[in-house]
DNA sequence: AACTAAGCGAGACGGTACGTCCTGTCTTCGA
DNA sequence: TCGAAGACAGGACGTACCGTCTCGCTTAGTT
């Protein structure tokens, strides 16, 4: 999470319990409060714990709440169904489930938002939250290929063009959908964009 | 903007002059300290207005920013290019050219951060700046079907089914793009995207 | 009180009702907020009257106050009781039970500690408060000297010595009891410092 | 000052510096800007302290007025001079010393005018300044009465009632000559002044 | 068992921004 | 020309957090 190996051998060690109260004191004040409103000396006060035990930690508000955050999204999962359409479906109602969450919806805009202006907070959220979905569109892109329902495609850089502009649709598409048109992702929503991306992928392929 | 008819018939009116430059100071601020430096008493000081001015028209910093963030959308137009996929793809890169300056990048996705628990502020963001680009994907449609690009949808509550989620698609896609995965939207990628969208719309239509 | 003669011949005449009104309104403003919580606005609006015309008027606040409070003290008389110790014990009691009065015990030390800095306040003061009172001491002196209690005093300059010196004594010693001391000036209290004063005044003379 | 023996035990300890700086500041303020003038932002950032700082330590203005000023009072001290008249003479001088240094006039009476409408406030006052000085006029007298010069008083409620009213009358007087008539406590107002008192004292004694 | 080094809670610290209030001036309309 | 209404620039208010610091105490591993 943050110091990994250099060597801290002497003194008291840092409390393990501590960690996992704080994410949790985060994720609890987010609930309540929202992002704007989420204060380090509240979630200090919320986990039992001096703010100097948070700070020592971590940088600030916006390293916390990725950490506190990136959690959530350890629960997606790519169960085999059968076929891509239902593959897109299942992917999509998760990612959904988890944005309906008060915690992710206000904390996750935000945190993208401070990004905009911070790059090793850019590499944070990616490293932490959006590359660990993306073995997702890999791995049922695959299964597609294996079931003869997309094409197997050759060249790795075309390849991975292709699964970052999936990730794109996907993922922006549940996003806005949620966020900010904030209709839900039933099934039927679910149902018509599924089918929009399998006539997208089925039909030509990207060039 | 916000008063809009109600009887204020006595006492000095509102400078017009404060309100624009308010908004204009606030996109200079934006630029220069992003969203979560942004200060209103700054923005007052390089609008030369005092910050008992600023609060007497807008309630705080969310709204002030939707109000000086919705102007630069208003530039989206979309030209008969003559068929449906170019015309996605020039608004597609006319979405992203917006996307990419710093104002809007850092102001966008943190508004609608603090929206997700504040419904008055959904709305203003809804009507200052969704609904506004929403009518390019009924133009858009509009013509395609026109050329004979599209089929016809008889019964209107499926037409706005289909306006809303190709509005997501392109949307979310293109913000996930710029934001999320901070890689730019060049005529390739419009290309690669345009390519899927069209596919995914001129097979099966949604039910 | 302001305006006197010059000419103000053209145009609507100010209103005359405006005037009273607003002093009263001080006053109950003096009684309900206290010197440091009354406002001009406050004021004005009691006086249901614009601030534009309570400007107009007085120069601010210490003026204005001046103004409302001096009329408490032409109240102030001395009835002949015979002799110079009824006198004395008299205008004692007169003077604390104007000083009793809320809006005159906040309002007076509040502007004589105004005036500290600024000489046009403490001349404001001096003419439409202290003078006033002072031909109390010389009226009361001159019954006092044909009564033949005290005796004539005929070098000028050195009978105004004493004139103010009485007064600073009596002024000064019953402020100190009702303000600071914060003890009531009873007729207890009024006899023993009559008897002080007035040995003081029937032994040698100053010199 | 404020918090005396109660148990913060845990924590930071307060900054003894930061207490004497403040109240220096605030000195130095009173002389440059007066009281009305005086802001408590500006007497922080003198003193080189945040203004949480000295919120901590004081309730507002008028607390913080109180402690700053009472200082000056405690160099006040009566030296036998081997009579009454001596003794009075050099007191009020004294006295009209410390009244006469701009912090101690445009404050006393302000802090005065506002305890008016505050008995917390008035207290403070008490026993800050006014108790302090209340000893010399015991001390006077006690001399005075080993000298012969004054009846001794067997009855202490007596005693008392008199002490009062010789510290009204004295401070008082002079108060009012120094803030007030805005005239100068020179030997000859001094003079003038013991003459009336000690002919008031040594005449008949108070009921 | 004593020493040492870091962690810990508490809370004060210098700062910055907040949103409100009041000041004294101005601009409009109607009397 | 005055008056009411109310917007204006400016500036202080007292509060809330920030991220740092200084305390005294606790909790290991090392001598």
């Amino acid at each position: 999470m943050q110091s990994r190996s250099s060597a801290p051998r002497t003194g008291r060690p840092r409390s393990a319990e501590a960690d996992e109260a704080i994410l949790a004191a985060t994720r609890a004040a987010l609930v309540d409060l929202g992002w704007s409103g989420l204060t380090l000396g509240d979630v200090a006060t919320r986990a039992g714990v001096a703010k100097t035990t948070l700070y020592r930690r971590w940088a600030g508000k916006n390293e916390l709440v990725v950490d506190a955050v990136a959690a959530l999204f350890d629960e997606l999962e790519l169960p085999d169904r059968g076929s891509l359409a239902a593959d897109i479906e299942i992917v999509v109602l998760q990612f959904a489930a988890i944005l309906s969450r008060p915690e992710a919806k206000t904390a996750l805009m935000a945190v993208v938002a401070e990004s905009t202006g911070d790059a090793a907070l850019r590499d944070r959220i990616r490293s932490s939250i959006v590359d660990r979905q993306k073995h997702l569109v890999t791995q049922g892109r695959a299964r597609a290929q294996a079931r003869g329902e997309l094409p197997v495609e050759n060249d790795p850089e075309t390849a991975a063009r292709g699964t970052d502009l999936i990730f794109d649709v996907i993922a922006g598409a549940v996003v806005h959908r949620c966020l900010v048109s904030s209709k839900p992702v039933d099934t039927d929503w679910a149902g018509d964009f599924t089918r929009l991306l399998l006539n997208g992928l089925t039909g030509v392929s990207p060039a």
